[in-house]
DNA sequence: TAGATTGTTAATCGATTAACAATC
DNA sequence: TAGATTGTTAATCGATTAACAATC
């Protein structure tokens, strides 16, 4: 049954993922899975999807395994996707009209209602059916239309900024894209998406590699040498 | 000194973090900054910050601290970030050519060389620059043009046969933002963004606050009768 | 030199894995 | 019932924090 104590949060980034396996089962009409099964796809180990799942209580059936569909349905409402989310994006440069235009959320019940910018030549602009706004206004939109989350798309010295807007006119999330940290209430919820810092990480992996096939090929020259 | 053994993923994870405020360090004119100092400022324990510091090298001295720019420069070429870094975009959808157009990695010495689509409608623009190229030609053009990062941003199902591509091509590393799941071999770095779970974990979290609310609220509320 | 702060070892904490009794 | 597989406790592993000797 359902635990009380605090889920850590290296639980919580695994169950969106155990989420699209189990999507991907759902449309190959697979019914059910044991861990063991379920292990060899996802690439946890079973001992570790068990206890996971058994944070939220008990889904599966001794003997059996667990159902698909009812796995899914469970993990989806724990992440709270049986409801619909009413967002708004700030910042529509670049990366907010991608987002906006992005309809791969609006699919899974994540709408974005308007966008927001302080340049005069953005306002009033149609983003396939998203309109960019005056980031005058936002206060009073969030509060009128009942928005639940804010996507921080503008540049590192006004994300601070626009978090506490965000925050006064209620929100319950935030999501930043903007290269930096920001603070936010203890009742607003905040993920943040470092690109920059996903692209550092990804320039060090790549230079460590290299690194270690020069030793490698090193130890293969001075092995041969050695030999001659 | 620096040492062999294996650097956990966790703490390159906190290197670019730490370069950020480095740099904010810098614009400051700040010099030198104890583990202490930086501690209050990031947020990391100060022993943490010594230790992860320590897996690369003595970059500190006794009684003094930390030089902000050495520290600065050193994690800067821990990361890489002293090379350049040629990319092609694959798949110019919305989220494609916003990556496309964001000039901020490029400052940082990561230079999108060229975008690929199968789409003709898309074959031969030009996005700020960047040109849409036939998906058709990608293999020569990653040879020809020496490119080291591949990002993947087509749709999940075109995901693996993109990765299996580049990686025959020869890029160094791929930058996955298809909402799937994908291997590479072993000389290849991957590192993947995955926006919809990102947003998963932030629904999960509100509806986490919202619920420990509700809760404080039905405690407050039975105290209260009790007492009346 | 005395004070400050690192580098590094030891202790603690938390997360993952293994084991197995419960039970379908 | 026997076999399979969960739920859960115990053991292990790894990461973080604390402590302190080394040293600038």
């Amino acid at each position: 049954m359902a635990k009380n104590a605090k889920i850590s949060n290296a639980v919580i980034k695994r169950l969106p993922r155990y989420r699209r396996y189990l999507i991907e089962l759902k449309k190959k009409g697979v019914e059910k899975i044991s861990s063991k099964e379920f292990s060899n796809l996802i690439g946890y180990t079973a001992s570790q999807i068990r206890q996971d799942l058994n944070n939220f209580g008990g889904f599966g059936q001794q003997g059996y395994g667990y159902s698909v569909d009812g796995l899914y349905k469970e993990i989806s409402a724990i992440l709270g996707l049986d409801k619909e989310y009413r967002m708004v994006i700030v910042g529509a440069g670049n990366l907010g009209q991608a987002i906006a235009k992005y309809t791969h959320f609006h699919k899974q019940g994540f709408k974005v209602c308007a966008a927001f910018d302080i340049n005069p030549n953005l306002i009033g602009k149609d983003l396939d059916g998203i309109e960019i706004l005056d980031y005058e206004n936002i206060v009073e939109y969030v509060e009128e239309e009942e928005i639940d989350i804010g996507i921080i798309c503008v540049n590192r010295d006004n994300a601070q900024e626009v978090a506490d807007k965000l925050s006064f006119a209620g929100v319950k999330g935030i999501w930043n894209f903007a290269p930096t940290d920001i603070e936010v209430p203890s009742h607003v919820a905040l993920e943040v998406v470092h690109l920059s810092d996903s692209l550092h990480s990804l320039a060090y992996h790549m230079n460590d590699i290299q690194k270690k096939e020069a030793a490698a090929e090193e130890l293969r020259r001075s092995d041969k040498s050695a030999r001659d």
